[in-house]
DNA sequence: GATGAATGAGTTTTCATTCAT
DNA sequence: CATGAATGAAAACTCATTCAT
């Protein structure tokens, strides 16, 4: 029923969110405590509950409306539509506008803290579980298609590649999130080129190639 | 204060390690709940907290005993000694002993998966949090070592340098561990070559390089 | 205030007593909540509290109501025409309609179990522990016709008299309720003769002797 | 794990059982408040759950306490001996006795209001409708022999003999903790005789036999 | 040395009811 | 007439920790 949550006061949801991503980035999902996001947003707990269902309808809604922001901004794109010459530059020029969305948008850094918790999710088919997957699709689409193009490297399982760059993904996330006051702003300019860089390392053809080469 | 434990009946020492792995590399930390521990190894609460000042004083505990006994039969090594001809194959032949010990200690399998869940710990200076700081030194002084040698690059900011790769560690680990079961006997031994290749791939000194080939 | 309930529209009237009186039948008054029958009847919780005081005013008014359409199908009587003659037969009439009307309204299958809850409901002079002395003196007046008649045994208090003929009223009803589907049309023209037998047993003078009789 | 209570103190056991007693006896298993009950006995929240699972660990401790204890005292019997001759006396003999044990431990009174509640448990296979079912079958156990011999009708469904037997059972074990104060010693002691009679007017062999009498 | 017992504070969720519009 | 929105109190249950013995 995440419908009743359109017409609520829009600084009381802005409260709220606020305070969820904080907490939900902090503590986990499971670790989060309703009553800590409760008590710094001010609202009341049977308000909570009468626009959410549960913690995870206000976990997913908060993940859903992050992304939703995220893809409107940046402006979503077709995996499809890659070719060899656009494969890597495509990457480059999306995370160089994710990089503007997020300087403008403060609190959605708290997004991928949120969200990278949920790899570990125990609790098969949950709410949570569902969208970790629903991301890890669709890195599988975009490598799948990089090597239909023959610009990623098919010597790996599919699933280490996949798993290395939602891995390496994070990790960049995380460190631009921690050192974005002290980077200057030559070095937000340089950062697009570099790190998509670094998943160039790790995941094209040549990168494999050249491994075998140093094979003794 | 850890004096007393080194009294207490081996069995079981073994009994509560092996649960408490269990129930922490499920849940981490936080969502860890000594009752489930206790329940499993048949302990008694009070001699728990006998034995462990807290909650922490167990992890803790777990985690370095872990750590002191993958160091010993590995064997530890001493980054100062490496040379630009040894450094990826050192880490080869380390990676290739740490997997005949995790094949034969089932139970060490868990330290990934509690440790790994440390890097969010948002309580500063607790115990937890220096456990992962430990290993993070570490990681440095190896990084430091490679860039002395020229063999890792140096065109990147050092801590992002240190979180890729700890962070490839990590999925690397958690990815073993998942498919080990699949695994056919020449996969796992092509493993220590086609992993450490992939830490090369991001790590050294040629893939900084070529980056800036690439660049327009 | 029932009266505004008068203009309620008569399909949202029916909807609403639908569904509460599935819930009440299920959980007892106490245990009925009022937020599964809003759901249920899609009718809008202020609404409710608009057409009736509170809980227990929609839970007397369906009770009100259900007896209201029993005794207009059923045809009320008045006890005081009963003879020595008709009194035994007269309820296996009544028990005839009763039987008709149920099996015509489905709905009001649930009022016995709404209704029979009420007995050990503490709250001393509550709305829903009226209910049931009504209906108890109801009873009441019938026993006393019965005994004045000659008919009913004089033998045992009173009030066990009425205990036991409620009881008995109650235990049909639900076995009635439970069997219906399996009971074939011969069963259910022979049930009126053969339930209110089972009242004769436990109430006719003639059980009073017999038993004395058997007295060593 | 019920094994811990044997431990605990009597005099706090018997506060605990007496509250919860009186409070599963008011409100029903699912109506029934557990910090009430709490409140009551002056237990904390955690000791509670110390020595029980959970609300229906307690509920079904309690349900199995009071029946060891009646069956103690009033001594069990096998239906299996019951002979056309003994068959009536000997209820009438254990009913005479389960009024003396009642008469000397209070708290058992509320051991009926709690038990009847059961019937309408709707969770199948619950713990506490599984309670009811057992002495639902036991009572079938001794409708049945009652049959064999011949002393008991079989003209009605056996489910109808079985539900109406409780539902006497019930009426009169209410009825008697009701009136118990107002009893003079004379009534107590014809109590036996004169209920036990109920039964055997709604159940006899003869009593069906009257009935197909009567038809018109 | 060792433990059984006790607890307060915490968890998520549901309740019936009210009030401003 | 009608309802969306808000709430305090209560529900069952779990937590890590302590203390007397």
């Amino acid at each position: 029923m995440s419908r009743r949550l359109e017409k609520l006061d829009a600084e009381r949801q802005r409260r709220l969110f606020e305070s969820a991503a904080a907490e939900f980035a902090a503590h986990g999902f499971d670790g989060a405590s309703l009553n800590r996001i409760l008590e710094k947003s001010g609202m009341s707990k049977s308000s909570l509950y009468y626009y959410f269902d549960d913690k995870a309808d206000l976990f997913t809604t908060l993940i859903e409306r992050s992304m939703a922001v995220l893809f409107k901004e940046i402006g979503g794109f077709d995996p499809d539509v890659l070719t060899t010459d656009t494969f890597w530059s495509t990457f480059e020029e999306l995370y160089r506008r994710a990089i503007a969305v997020i300087d403008k948008n403060g609190w959605l850094v708290q997004f991928g803290g949120m969200f990278y918790r949920l790899r570990g999710d125990p609790k098969q088919g949950s709410a949570t579980g569902r969208i970790f997957q629903a991301a890890r699709n669709w890195v599988t689409l975009i490598v799948e298609r990089g090597q239909a193009l023959g610009v990623v490297r098919s010597d790996l399982p599919q699933s280490l590649l996949i798993d290395s760059t939602m891995s390496l993904l994070e990790t960049l996330d995380r460190w631009v999130v921690a050192h974005w006051g002290e980077l200057a702003a030559a070095d937000k300019d340089a950062m697009p080129n570099k790190h998509i860089a670094l998943f160039r390392n790790l995941l094209s053809a040549d990168a494999g190639r050249a491994v075998s080469d140093n094979r003794p």
